[in-house]
DNA sequence: GTAATGGATTACCAAGCGGTAAGGCATTGG
DNA sequence: CCAATGCCTTACCGCTTGGTAATCCATTAC
């Protein structure tokens, strides 16, 4: 099994997945790097081999956080950030009474960006 | 344990134990709730016996989630969520960039929230 | 065409973790 | 005081899952 794209990420795989350090480290690094093969990821952990960084991705393609492009003999990695707030907007807003401040930076993330003032 | 508010909540620890979809649950209910002691919890859990749950809130105080008040033979449970949004504050940041529907999408629910979806 | 490269897949092993069961301590009530 | 209650703790079991090794398939190079 494990060959749909599941359009529909519940928040539980959402966690499930992102509960591994090196799922979440190489979500971090298509985040830095936009685009990366196997290999290149595999690079950036030393005590891993290419199985271990494949059989990551498999998770993280089944929860459809990273989109695979294939390019000639190598597969092209890139992060898919949609699934993500999908699963986790409805869980965040459950919590919003808790957040208030968090939230805060958010909005101020979605809103001022760049600079102006006060952090 | 005094360690109720772990210094070091890193956001390993803090994925890791809201990997399991009955500690979410047990913090949804204490969200709703304010506060509960293991007995009334483990009402809401008919599948798990009260070890269960204690061990589940031991996990969570441990990563300093949730306070413990003792109250005579019982024990009060709250949610914290000041250490969650301190874990996840950086990594909400993080992905900041990928995240600028989302964070529309959360300005609205922190303004109109929807209703319970607990997937 | 054949050889080489790179990734995916499968089988397997080991560690971690969820859940249960049994035991112990503290508090409350008579 | 002793008995009962409620929670925490510890030991244990079984499943899930991270990681490796080996194999196979597809693409590219010669």
């Amino acid at each position: 099994m494990a060959d749909r794209d599941a359009p529909t990420t519940t928040t539980d795989d959402l966690f499930r997945v992102l509960a591994d350090p090196t799922r979440r480290r190489i979500l971090d690094l298509l985040a830095d790097h936009g685009t990366l093969t196997v290999g290149e990821l595999a690079g950036h952990f030393p005590g891993l081999v290419s199985s271990g960084i494949s059989k990551h991705l498999m998770a993280l393609r089944a929860a459809g956080l990273v989109t695979a492009t294939k390019q000639g003999r190598n597969q092209l990695y890139a992060i898919d950030a949609d699934a993500m707030s999908q699963a986790l907007g409805p869980w965040l807003a459950r919590y919003e009474a808790y957040w208030t401040g968090a939230l805060a930076r958010l909005r101020d993330l979605a809103v001022d960006p760049p600079h102006d003032g006060t952090a």
